[in-house]
DNA sequence: TTCATGACATACGCAGGCGTATCGAACGCG
DNA sequence: CGCGTTCGATACGCCTGCGTATGTCATGAA
């Protein structure tokens, strides 16, 4: 519902350099950085060089003109529907919900962390990883946590929230669906978020066999 | 101890195949799959394309080559010197503490893992997950758990132990070092073995077993 | 010594991607 | 209507990597 195919003669008849940014993106969701190609992406587009030539002066350019627009779209929907919910339980739930809900945007963001070593995406996935774990450490502030336990905690809960999208991708088969899928997100959720109330150390029941 | 500097000349004065093979994962590690060119490994090796032809058929057996290798040395050391621990608590324990001594390892899974897209890569990456995924559930189901529980538990450990090798690549600077590592291991320990006894009691062996 | 073979080096053709240069068509407007 | 700006097509040269074909040189068996 959010990324519009924009082929081809989609948007009007001519090609903004937002549409080349967009398919860059898509290009590195599907096969990393490298995959970010003028000449391919111009097929796919269905123009050629020429156009893009126009538009951004090297590849270099449209790589930037990439991480700039993804991490605007990250911030942004980080943001929506997170940042006005009071209770910081709820925030950080909803920041997993969120985080389990995108495939594509779980991949892309593998595929950058995957090409950091070029300077300028490591500049920009490092950037967004810390805004992440620096949201997620408020919220375990917010939670009552000590500055020290909270920092703990947030990286704790961030490992796992990446670390599941990579399981995901490298391990479909055993990764969790359906209804053990929401039993695991509880888990997650009762174990990586102590509640005001309790210490640090969760409840410990584990039920009988099947 | 391991990987010694196979660079030119070491071995005697010709390289072998496994030479290329070692060669070709240290591109990987440093600089992903499409690292795994000829003419920069052979310049690297301080060859040229000549040799490499001569000991492989194409590029692609030499990516083949090097995901062998890697299996190998990955299973070798996950066997090694965890396989004869009796308690299975500390067998999840060193296998955390073997995630996380390695950064070359880490780095390595994660641009293979990145890499997955080639379908042999995919296959491989896929195996080693699964039977990392297989033995941490067989720890936890050592350790008393339900198969359903050990199931979930063993996903939720591996996302953790993954998941922290993609932030500590990903926000070095935001990852705990020195005395605080050592907290946040021992906060991970705690979470996510579920002991059958207590919290600071020491060990209590309830399976035999091995 | 001869010579066959192992282990390379050298030289080539080819494909694909980058970047440039030049050309053309559709507007937008005065 | 004329004309510049916008957007894109075509055609070119360059580089790098793949793969092949062939040359070379040391060495160990005959």
């Amino acid at each position: 519902m959010n990324v519009q195919r924009l082929d081809r003669a989609a948007r009007g008849r001519n090609l903004s350099a937002e549409h080349w940014a967009q398919a860059a993106l898509d290009a590195i969701a599907a096969g990393g950085l490298e995959a970010v190609a003028v000449e391919p992406l111009a097929r796919r587009l269905g123009v050629t060089k020429g156009s893009f030539y126009w538009h951004f002066p090297n590849r270099e350019a449209l790589v930037h003109a990439a991480l700039q627009l993804w991490e605007k779209q990250e911030t942004e929907d980080a943001v929506a529907g997170v940042e006005q919910e009071p209770d910081p339980y709820e925030r950080i739930v909803k920041l997993f919900k969120r985080a389990n809900a995108s495939y594509r945007a779980g991949r892309l963001y593998l595929a950058l962390a995957a090409a950091s070593d070029d300077p300028a995406v490591g500049r920009v996935v490092r950037r967004a990883s810390a805004r992440r774990l620096d949201y997620l450490y408020k919220c375990y502030c917010a939670l009552g946590l000590s500055e020290h336990d909270a920092r703990l905690w947030s990286t704790f809960a961030y490992a796992t929230y990446i670390g599941n999208q990579q399981v995901h991708r490298d391990a479909p088969d055993r990764f969790p669906e359906g209804a053990e899928f929401r039993e695991y997100f509880k888990l997650m959720l009762r174990t990586l978020i102590p509640r005001p109330g309790g210490d640090s150390a969760p409840s410990r029941q584990t039920v009988a066999a099947k």
